[in-house]
DNA sequence: TTGACTTCGTTGCAAATGCAACAATCATGG
DNA sequence: CCATGATTGTTGCATTTGCAACGAAGTCAA
């Protein structure tokens, strides 16, 4: 039986890539705004709609409710997003951006955009297949 | 301005495709031996490298010094691996699997190459690029 | 309407985490 | 030899995390 190669093991490589990236974005926009990885995300899920539940959040954005929580509850004491009770399903809170949040996103949608880029540079041609397995595994029932 | 599209992001991407096949396999070897990511990383590398500091984990495994030593005070306690000070140079701690240790490995890596298979066979076509881009990843300079 | 059941978001709590500080050890230059 | 600085691993501490429990709100059927 040939011995236990962790190098080659996918989930490993595929988890410290992942990190690598994460670490290497968030230190960015923490550098430009001061906001973790939980607060980027439901941020720029709030740019991308206009107003979200926290359980919206919690299925699109991989993260638990408690995550998105406490990341909304950061986010609405710094003053980037506003938090109001549906009218109409009193048990959902619907996230909204306020403008101080939209200026935050404004300054770093650049940085995403510049960071993508230099991502997709280094792919090279291998960005089209790397992509479309991305989309494989967040789509398999694993 | 074109809104920026979260779902598109590609470190985003990268994130959630890492943590969903993560927790997938975390489960299938908590159950087995019922350790956790940080756990089953130590014991990885000792299979495929029978003595090995803690510094050297550190590097090669991306995990904090700190989280590489609790993960293996609690594998030491559980019997599965043994630390001994490098009689050489004193402040290395040179950790290795004890027979218990080896048997869990014997037991988790037909676990690790049956879960390899499936991400192998879903990526498909697209396995070797997807591979090449995590190597490029795992290289660059970010 | 009532009562049982579900869904949503928050919170308590124990465990895990990252970072800095630290002691022990080693290396290097004088 | 000594003194200074670097390296290694552990620990203290504040923060974050995941999970379960919970209250509030909604649904549905009788």
């Amino acid at each position: 039986m040939t011995a236990f190669q962790l190098d080659e093991f996918l989930p490993y490589r595929l988890a410290v890539a992942a990190a690598r990236v994460s670490r290497a974005f968030e230190r960015r926009y923490r550098a430009e705004a001061g906001i973790s990885v939980p607060e980027w995300r439901v941020l720029a899920h709030l740019s991308q709609q206009d107003e979200v539940s926290v359980r919206e959040i919690e299925a699109r954005a991989d993260m638990e409710k408690s995550k998105v929580s406490r990341a909304a509850a950061r986010l609405e004491s710094q003053g980037l997003i506003r938090k109001q009770v549906n009218p109409g399903d009193r048990r959902l809170v619907m996230l909204s951006l306020t403008p101080e949040g939209r200026a935050v996103m404004a300054r770093l949608a650049p940085l995403a955009q510049a960071f993508q880029s230099e991502l997709q540079a280094l792919l090279g041609a291998d960005l089209q297949p790397f992509e479309a397995g991305l989309a494989v595994i967040a789509r398999a029932k694993l």
